[in-house]
DNA sequence: CATATTGGTAAGCCATAACTTACGGTAAGT
DNA sequence: ACTTACCGTAAGTTATGGCTTACCAATATG
């Protein structure tokens, strides 16, 4: 399942927030371990889980490595959403229905 | 945050498989184990995951615990990719137009 | 009642995840 | 050229997560 590492990547905290922080505009690896209470190498892993989940891409710049956010990921995510949300829904009526038939 | 328990919920594929396992219809723990590869406890387990992540929600009946789909972590989930997909968009436009000045 | 169904919980095991420090490698500045 | 800045990776430690078996409580069934 492709879902798992997307769903993975955004279930840590420090990974969530790191995600978050990209939501302003593109950053390095060192600003961003700045605002968070974790170690640079911390970061930089977390980039990684993020990058290979489609969630965040990378730009090399000279010296630097400017982070940010790619949408394909988030795509993802929102389209097993999606398609959960009229399956739930009939779930939802059919249990309802069933219900009111024992009733 | 109250997304973490709704990330992590879904990130295991065992937990996601019997949540989508739900979407026909409510089901006990017992039919629920016979169509996946782990135990009846692992599935007990998984489930009490899931129902603290509101996605899923038990009705007692005699001597059985019937499981069917909350929508309520759900709802959670699309909240929080809703707010994230403009600001994602606005950043995509920022990085182009960035992108434009410098060239 | 006695026994079988159903299922939650405890204890223990093992893999993995998240973090640290230490290191190396490349680009920028002086 | 030397040194500083930036950042990825390796190695090692610790915590957590998912699984199993064993056990126990509660309801249904004969």
């Amino acid at each position: 399942m492709a879902y798992t590492e997307v769903f993975t990547a955004l279930a840590d905290p420090t990974r969530r927030h790191i995600f978050e922080a990209l939501r302003e505009q593109p950053k390095t690896v060192g600003s961003l371990a700045e605002s968070q209470p974790v170690s640079r190498p911390a970061v930089s892993q977390h980039l990684k889980v993020l990058v290979s989940a489609r969630l965040v891409s990378v730009e090399p710049q000279g010296n630097r490595r400017l982070y940010s956010i790619k949408r394909d990921g988030l795509e993802d995510l929102r389209r097993y959403l999606e398609s959960f949300w009229s399956d739930a829904l009939s779930a939802y009526g059919a249990e309802i229905a069933r219900r009111m038939k024992n009733e």
